[in-house]
DNA sequence: TTGATCTATTCGCTTGGGCGGATACTATGC
DNA sequence: GCATAGTATCCGCCCAAGCGAATAGATCAA
């Protein structure tokens, strides 16, 4: 699905910091929203090494069924990973392997520095 | 599936899927977290190209000068950027060049799928 | 068909965290 | 000394979004 009307990008930000400023910030941040939850995360990476039914990521995580099925859908819909419908099952996986990329290097830079992440009160990784 | 042949890993955490699985996900969450908000990513993208003062990100970005300060505070917990104090004045910039190399890789991927992103409400980038 | 299985969506409930405004603290200038 | 500029922290307010439970569809098995 392309957006065949419109032209190459949008005018309507004010900034040209990068290559294709066309993608607003906003896009980006909601981007990275989507992997700053550890939920999510957790399947992310669960799915980069094999495709798994919603049922098998619903083991794995121990959340309801329900909200495995929309973290998966949100993951999809930020296009980190892509599903295939046989029957009655849904199979997920990481679609683009830039994504790994992606994850290797925030592992890599939050590795580097997980004492003061820890530490740093003023975001909660909130959970119980 | 076959959890169940679990050899013998990781004491604490159940995945031992990255070099580093020390790092756990709730830490690199909390990482991808810091740069999920709009604000924050202008900020950091403000901070790749030179050091600027709380004032200079203040007058960038439009919001409450406590309010920036204390996003500021937020990416140096994080490690995105670093501080030098001269005087009463704070100089804030980008710490480490892989930073950029994040920013661009998720910004290349974003924008691949930047349709559909911006239709995801799942996710809803919360910003007036 | 009927019933079981698998997935997606909806609904309250609750909390994390962004916001401005007020305030505290420190360094410079007069 | 006092005033001002620059920064950081605190305090309510309020909404995005995570959670389980219930429910709706859709597919297979008998």
């Amino acid at each position: 699905m392309d957006d065949t009307t419109t032209p190459t990008q949008a005018p309507t930000t004010p900034q040209a910091l990068f290559p294709d400023p066309g993608t607003g910030v906003e896009v980006v941040a909601k981007f990275f929203r989507a992997l700053g939850d550890p939920t999510r995360l957790r399947l992310l990476e669960f799915l980069l090494h094999d495709e798994h039914t919603v049922t098998e990521c619903v083991a794995h995580v121990g959340l309801s069924q329900g909200r495995v099925s929309a973290h998966l859908g949100c993951l999809a819909d930020c296009a980190y990973v892509s599903v295939r419908r046989q029957g009655r099952r849904a199979y997920y996986r990481v679609a683009d392997p830039r994504v790994a990329d992606l994850v290797v290097l925030a592992r890599a830079l939050a590795a580097d520095n997980r004492t003061a992440l820890a530490c740093c009160e003023r975001i909660d990784a909130h959970h119980h």
